[in-house]
DNA sequence: AGCTCCTGTAATGACATATATTACAAGGCG
DNA sequence: CGCCTTGTAATATATGTCATTACAGGAGCT
C-alpha cells in the first residue's frame, strides 16, 4: 500500500516551475521530461493543482506559473489537491463484520475514532512543511553538486 | 490509496479471541464468520500475528490464544505484523526522475527525509494505542447496547 | 484572422495488488 | 488412529495506477 506517486510528482512540478521560471518555457511536455512520466499524467496533476488554486495555467504559449508564494503552500495542500486518500480514510475497514456477533457489531464504533485521530496526526505533520522548504533544500542540493 | 483491511481484520481477530476465550472454540472458521471474510484470509492474518509473537496457534482442536497481555500489544505491532506499508515507505516516489535535469537529480534527496519523518509521526501515534483500549471500548459498546 | 502550440480529456491497455474461493497436504489433540 | 484444524498453492475477479494514443478546443503570436 502506498500513496500515489502523483503526490511526489506534484512536488517535483512545483519545484521545477519555480526553478525554471526565468530560463525555460514550462509546459507539460517539459515537465514530463524532468519528472520521467507521461505528459498526460503530468497534465492530470497540473489540473488538480489548478483546481486547488496552487498554480495558474494558460493554454497559449505561456506555460505554468505559481498562484501563491511558496511559503503559503504546504504539503497538506498538495496532498488534498491530488486526492491521496479517499473519503473513507487512510485505513480500510473490512466491509462486512457480522452484525449477529457482538464484536462484529461494535468493533467499528470502537476503532473508528482512534484510526481517524492517527490519520489527523499525519495530516498535521503535512501542514507543517511548506514548499519553500522543499525548493530551498533542492536548490541547496543542486549547488552542492558542483563543489 | 488505503491501508489493507488486514489491519482492521487483525484488530477484530484479537478482540474476538479475547472476548470469546471462555465461551467458544476460537478457530479460523469461527473468526471468519464474525469478521465477514473468507477463512483463508483470516488464516493469513493469523499467520502474520503468530510470526510477530502476538498470538499462539495450535493445529489440533485447541484454537487461538493471545501470546501477550493486551496492554503490551500496540497498534504499531499489528501494523508491522500485517505489513501495511512496504520497505519503500508510505509515500511512493515517482520512479524515473530525469538525471539530466538538476531538479530531477536532486528532488529525491531533498524530499525523502521530510516524507519519512511524516511517516514516523503516524507510526508514533500507532505506538500510543494498545489493544486493551480497543477491547475495553468494544466491551463498553456491547454493554451499552443492552440499555 | 489564421496558425501553431499548448492544455483538457476520453478510451484503451498493461500491470500490480487485494480479496475470495477451491482444494488439498500436514500437524496436533482426544 | 482419526478427526479437526491450520498452512498454503493455484486460480479468479475486482480495482487502481500509470502509460499511451488520439483528438478537440482555447490562447497567444504574427
Amino acid at each position: 500500500m502506498q500513496i500515489t506517486s502523483k503526490f511526489t510528482i506534484a512536488l517535483h512540478i512545483i519545484t521545477a516551475v519555480d526553478y525554471f521560471k526565468d530560463t525555460e518555457k514550462v509546459t507539460s511536455n517539459f515537465l514530463a521530461g524532468s519528472v520521467g512520466a507521461n505528459p498526460v499524467i503530468v497534465r492530470g496533476v497540473m489540473s488538480d493543482l489548478k483546481e486547488a488554486g496552487i498554480i495558474d495555467i494558460s493554454r497559449g504559449r505561456s506555460g505554468i506559473t505559481l498562484a501563491k508564494p511558496l511559503e503559503k503552500i504546504t504539503l497538506y495542500d498538495i496532498y488534498k489537491a491530488v486526492d491521496c486518500v479517499n473519503e473513507e480514510g487512510l485505513f480500510h475497514f473490512h466491509e462486512n463484520p457480522n452484525t449477529e456477533c457482538p464484536v462484529g457489531r461494535n468493533i467499528h464504533r470502537s476503532v473508528d475514532g482512534k484510526l481517524s485521530s492517527i490519520q489527523k496526526a499525519m495530516e498535521n505533520e503535512l501542514k507543517e512543511i511548506t514548499l519553500s522548504e522543499i525548493v530551498e533544500d533542492t536548490k541547496r542540493e543542486i549547488l552542492s553538486e558542483t563543489c
